[in-house]
DNA sequence: CTGAAAGCGCTTACAG
DNA sequence: CTGAAAGCGCTTACAG
């Protein structure tokens, strides 16, 4: 309306100098707030920026300063509620530190993870926070794991409380609804040909969870009550898994699921089969399923928190950047506590 | 091991460029493709990235070259199904043509919207897709719309067929199980005070629709069976809405739901009030919820194709970005079909 | 086919 | 308090 512009380039930094009357040097230094500017230089500074709408190119900020304030976060699928909820909860944490996110999906392919990190490499990201899948190399900028822990922890990680939380749901099936035949349908716990060592390790814990959990209630462990699902906790694996313990001789009378798509593989088995859950079998989860109140019946599960492990993460990374306070400086793996939630399907009257 | 470099610095286009005995100019273009390359200079340069593990930085090159390649998804929660879906179907096409995205969540608050699309342009991004909440405002680049859409609609916009969708969901309680009584609860279809006219086209759009269904079928609508949720769609806003249908003198025998959120809060009234579904009540949702065939009871809605939508409204932004082929030139709104889903919740005696 | 040079838009010592 | 100058790492006309 006011004047028309010859072109409808977008205001620079020189155009800011130029109407305020200043060097680029001084408006520069206007507009970060820093010292040693006068009262009305900056006056003038911040008139024009508003004036022109102007907005500093954050490439050539990032490419001059050297940092990016940009993150990486690398999880297996967005839209898995776990991930979604975890991710939430690092973004809302770094970006009220000015950090802002770039989420990449691995689809838990550990070539997919490997190609997506030397992305992140070539945007320059301050840092990552991932839950690996087996693809990690370091691209020289810290990095915090948290769900799935490799060996080597880097600047942090936060983990579930694996073994504890399969406890919980062994030791309520056993004290409470008296059960004697639990079989367990966990994720991969082995090392896959051709995978970095690393990557099973939440699986293997939540395996000897419940190996331990079932010793410690002096319970027989048949191996076929074992068994562990694809590395992409694909449902309809759960499904078929859960056949196969339907058809066994002597059938369990209760399954401990130790992920949460892994919980709806095995209850649409059971959906499918026509067999009622909790009175003909009883079913509990590792995970929270979304709506798990909703579901048929509400599930028993472990309630993980999931945002605030995203938050912890990104504290972590905040720490390792030297920006935030990490709250320890220690780098072991710091352990998320899980809480039972007693639903319908493990055979209490509850909701 | 081999060679201790003085500097752990990443490797640069210069340091390519003297490993190779070339230009930086000569390297860039090898690296590129270009032509004008001898092909020993070329075999030299790549043997240089090889070893020397080099990765361009995107941060100088968007600078230099104006483009970043990069695309602005913004959505009010990652975390709700619906949305992931659509990302991770806009994201795999992006990032077949080269680009990557940057994922942004509005809280359904329009302010938030347009900080989000303040930050996206610091950031120089090459276009924007978004399912607004009504905080849009022009960043100098395409934008593409989809789910909810506003009058303008920019490069393109995708949204569903929603006045159909909620006719196949009424027309089926009518036709199919004789319901005279049906209530809808969906979201807000008004303006609301300082809002832009265009955020609630979807809502009223699918309250046009079941007007119109209603009206098909001859049948009387209460004003007392019309509700609409908060902007956000809260879950136990629904909850209390239908707490209030249930205690009207003549409540309704059927529910339909206009949104996957708000479906779940009705149900969560429902399960509350001991109200049974279908049994006591039919309930119909326009969204898939997540695991709509493992909710108590499963859930007839509609099945709206959540990654084609993502899918096409990233087509349509390549279309605009002189790259791809959107298929069409018009800029009309694009609309996708819904399929009804039939499940138990409406009384039919499947699943 | 190749390289010297300019420049993308910003920031930051360095002199004044 | 201020500005001229160099430089972040790349690309791209332009001359040769």
């Amino acid at each position: 309306m006011a004047e028309q512009r010859p072109v409808q380039r977008r205001p620079t930094l020189a155009d800011v100098a130029a109407a305020a009357g200043v060097s680029r040097a001084t408006a520069s230094r206007a507009m970060s707030g820093g010292p040693n500017v006068s009262p009305a230089a900056r006056e003038r500074v911040w008139a024009a920026v508003e004036r022109l709408g102007f907005e500093p190119n954050h490439l050539a900020r990032s490419l001059r300063r050297g940092s990016t304030m940009a993150i990486g976060l690398l999880v297996p699928d967005v839209a898995i509620a776990f991930y979604a909820r975890a991710l939430k909860g690092a973004q809302e944490t770094l970006e009220r530190s000015g950090y802002h996110v770039l989420v990449m999906n691995t689809e838990r392919a550990a070539d997919r993870e490997a190609a997506a990190l030397r992305t992140l490499r070539a945007h320059q990201v301050d840092g990552v926070i991932l839950a690996t899948s087996g693809g990690y190399r370091d691209i020289g900028v810290p990095a915090v794991f948290f769900d799935n822990v490799p060996l080597d922890i880097g600047a942090g990680a936060v983990a579930l409380c694996n073994e504890e939380g399969i406890g919980l749901l062994v030791d309520h099936l056993v004290d409470v609804h008296g059960h004697e035949r639990i079989a367990y349908l966990g994720p991969p716990a082995a090392v896959m040909p051709g995978e970095v060592v690393s990557t099973h390790r939440s699986g293997r814990e939540r395996l000897d969870g419940f190996r331990a959990a079932m010793g410690r209630a002096g319970l027989a462990l048949p191996p076929e009550y074992v068994r562990t699902s694809d590395a992409r906790l694909t449902d309809t694996v759960a499904t078929a898994l859960t056949t196969e313990l339907l058809a066994l001789d002597r059938a369990p009378t209760a399954i401990v699921a130790g992920a949460d798509t892994l919980t709806l593989g095995v209850l649409e088995a059971l959906h499918e089969q026509r067999v009622r859950v909790p009175d003909d079998i009883a079913v509990v989860s590792f995970d929270e399923p979304t709506h798990a109140g909703l579901l048929d019946p509400p599930v028993t599960s472990l309630d993980r928190h999931d945002r605030q492990l995203g938050c912890r993460a990104a504290e972590l990374l905040l720490a390792a950047l030297g920006g935030g306070d990490g709250g320890t400086t220690e780098s072991a793996i710091e352990r998320v506590p899980l809480e039972l939630r007693v639903r319908r399907s493990c055979g209490c009257p509850v909701g």
